[in-house]
DNA sequence: TCTATGCTTAAGTTTTTCTAATGTAAAAAC
DNA sequence: GTTTTTACATTAGAAAAACTTAAGCATAGA
């Protein structure tokens, strides 16, 4: 006994419920021009039609109201079961998967107001350069610095970033040529995709072809590239999003004359169904109102 | 709560119940890897492992096991609301939609064995060009001649064709040359693809450009044109199987020389579910059998 | 140790589904 | 009794999902 398309029922059981295409289509986010091609294709599977279509308003017939009950029983079950495996198992603690830099720069300065906020919720990250395995239950959410393309996972936009020219203060005379001060410092490079071309593109803009290899110090981690900025080994081409907390206390500064935006944008990402979890809900907000504060 | 794609809850249950992702791909007549994939996607989705994977088998986890009663129960419901909309409102009439065509000179001709072996089904062709709605419970069955693409009904090929050239016996002389004959006859012509088709690759053959529209007689309707042959009036571009009872009865004859096959074939079509009744399990037989004997 | 089996992964293709634009018919408003 | 509005239908083309093929990998069993 071949089944109809399963998503055809599902249109089918919002269709009926509203009694009418327009609003399923609402609640199910799609056109209802996509309604109504599913429902045909259910129609013209089972080989009977399901709804009266009137002018301003649909009614079941009566294989319709049949078949209207089991398909409701159906989801019924299928929604329980979802939940029941999506039950928060340690609703106590959260587990995020971040990238080592962001953690050192952005996160561990701000987390501690969130504990402060939610004191029952014991906060545990892991820094690591790859989404980690959430099937396996390594991580609750994840934050990333990316294109937002997680396949199966839920995401959404964080904030966008911009590549800055930052150095100790009193390294460089701002007054003078940026031409000049890029020749006669240490230029300290993160090796990232977004680092590297915000270098390139300001070379460019300086008509700069001809710098020397060893004049950089490449370092494979952002928050290194910060710390070696702030010794003040040489001028850093950071992200602004990390070293806010640095050019509040004004120990670094930036080029007023450069600025780059990211490819990437920051996501938060993970497992539908844990975006319904109450400790990630929290510290989702938390997390956006830190970024709305900016 | 969102749903996790439909299907991949379909593929769990089968590789739940089989304990094996090659057994529910045959099951469910895709390769392995889909299930592999649609798994994957699902544990992605829900974000936990639903089997332990081991060399030669594999084993629900606690979760999964959680998971697959709900799931279970909910195919059944889904199952038996469709068995209830797809049951036979009339078991005991069986309505065809059938090419004019093919119904006159196939159908009607052999239909009395059929009624002889089940006698308590009623027959009713309905003569269309176009195939009807069967959401509207006009057919039970449809029977083309096209290429089989039906989008949302189940169809299988009955049979292929060939196009040849026939005429009464005594009107031309098979051992004078084809061209001449040609050139000598009324060219009787049914205004369809494949016979128009056939003319065609006849007249490039005998390298015939200049014949005369005013030659040919143009029917609308292949039977008309067999009508039109066996009274003499010409040669007729016809099917073999609907000329077959004639050529039988020697009431026609055909060119040695000529036969193309068709681009379409002979399909049986409708609703998935309709296959499932009792009828039409039987005319399928029925009908399989007459074109298999030939 | 070697082989065979069954799951995984990746790339490319096919199929399905969706959107956007437009059409249509009847109810509601004027 | 027109005109407008509303909701569903239809179409073509774009986007997304699912599938297949082919290769890989790990391990149970010979």
């Amino acid at each position: 006994m071949q089944l109809p398309p399963l998503k055809s029922l599902l249109y089918f059981k919002h269709a009926a419920e509203l009694g009418s295409f327009k609003l399923a289509a609402e609640q199910l986010y799609v056109t209802q021009a996509a309604i109504s091609q599913q429902i045909r294709s259910l129609e013209t599977h089972l080989g009977c039609v399901l709804f009266e279509r009137h002018t301003r308003k649909i009614c079941l017939t009566a294989k319709g109201k049949l078949l209207l009950p089991h398909i409701r029983k159906a989801f019924e079950h299928l929604n329980h079961g979802v939940q029941v495996i999506e039950e928060d198992p340690q609703p106590s603690v959260l587990n995020l998967s971040v990238l080592p830099s962001f953690a050192t720069c952005w996160l561990l300065p701000r987390i501690s107001s969130f504990q402060r906020q939610h004191p029952h919720i014991r906060v545990r990250i892991d820094p690591s350069d790859s989404l980690v395995d959430f099937d396996a239950g390594e991580a609750d959410l994840g934050i990333r610095f990316g294109k937002g393309h997680y396949p199966g996972l839920h995401s959404e936009v964080l904030a966008s970033d911009d590549m800055l020219l930052a150095y100790k203060p009193g390294l460089i005379d701002p007054l003078k040529p940026l031409n000049e001060q890029i020749k006669s410092n240490h230029l300290i490079m993160d090796i990232c995709p977004d680092a590297e071309r915000a270098w390139r593109i300001l070379f460019d803009k300086l008509a700069l072809t001809d710098v020397l290899q060893p004049h950089f110090l490449e370092i494979d981690n952002a928050a290194l590239v910060m710390q070696a900025t702030l010794a003040g080994q040489g001028i850093g081409m950071l992200r602004r999003q990390l070293i806010q907390p640095q050019l509040d206390l004004a120990q670094l500064e930036i080029h007023p004359e450069f600025e780059v935006a990211c490819d990437y944008q920051y996501y938060l990402a993970g497992p539908v169904g844990h975006f319904n979890w109450h400790k990630v809900k929290l510290f989702r907000t938390w997390l956006l109102g830190q970024f709305n504060s900016l």
